[in-house]
DNA sequence: TATTTATGTCAGTCATGTTGACATATTTCG
DNA sequence: CGAAATATGTCAACATGACTGACATAAATA
């Protein structure tokens, strides 16, 4: 947006190169997420499902509302899965102890077994990808895609120090 | 993967990282995609139609099937937005010249007025991201993603000098 | 006590993916 | 040349996961 905007005008070498990066996170997010919904099919299961999993597993205790906050999609959707999880045996819920109206998340065994599946080849493929491209090329990464997230509050979920607490950690 | 997986043992702080980076791809993405998909909501248009318009704008005279290749969805998947497309004028397809089976796909100027709204928040996103984290975090996040792509051959699209070649470039 | 909040649920709609079957035009191979 | 393979299109049915809107309940808060 350093540019001027003129239609029929070749765009800049900036523009090309942002550009390549929109592109490319099009085709790594395809095939970061290719492997689990392989997975998550032999389940019935679908994307959404990974996503609960995903985050209850990164937060244990973590409640509804902010598990909506960090999904951005509408509780109807969510209520959907995540039933599907709770009914199946891969997810409980019980009241929380100060404010009893809310819904805290927590895997179970079950629930831990599936996310450790799930996530096996997106660690691989990530993995892998960091040690290619070397420690300081993982550096960039993490800057760049953290100026990329919109809202500081989820830029804030990165600080130093704040790794996702696994329960059994 | 260099650590072996027992159960019920703390994940390392390579494991930490590695999540970490795995969660930052679902942020950015998820932020990426949300200005342009209002967009397109406002002319009854989802993501799908976003990717047709996106690639085929980067590669005039592309052929179906490479669009299928790029996408990885199924030809009827595919069909129902690029015939949406083409009836409402954003895209035109004319035969190809040596092998007359094939259609390939160009964007007309309305198709690029709908490109160059639905890019302008993703390229002012990804503009300014890079302006914040520097040259240097940027080549580290190219070569991160690069290496997260499954395919040699998508890979080779991103080869220096091998840009997407707009038709008034 | 009245209101707000956190959560759940029913019902209907839409976008976009899937599979499977079949059609047509064109190119390529034996 | 004729048969097979290829590029594309189309019909139909179905599943997933988004959405809106309306309404319900329990618990916290003003």
């Amino acid at each position: 947006m350093t540019d001027i905007n003129i239609p029929d005008v070749p765009p800049s070498l900036h523009d090309e190169e942002v550009r390549q990066g929109i592109e490319l996170l099009f085709f790594a997010y395809r095939d970061f997420t290719a492997e689990p919904d392989a997975i998550l099919a032999r389940h019935s299961f679908g994307r959404a499902h990974h996503r609960v999993v995903h985050f209850v597993g990164r937060r244990p205790q973590m409640t509804v509302g902010e598990l909506l906050g960090i999904l951005r999609i509408t509780k109807q959707s969510l209520n959907r899965v995540l039933g599907q999880l709770v009914r199946q045996g891969f997810i409980v819920q019980h009241r929380g102890a100060q404010d009893r109206r809310q819904r805290l998340l927590e895997l179970t065994e079950k629930g831990r077994d599936l996310e450790r599946q799930l996530s096996a080849p997106q660690r691989a493929r990530v993995a892998a990808a960091y040690r290619k491209a070397g420690a300081g090329a993982v550096e960039g990464f993490r800057k760049v895609l953290l100026n990329v997230i919109a809202s500081p509050d989820d830029r804030h979920r990165f600080d130093r120090g704040r790794g996702g607490r696994r329960s059994h950690d």
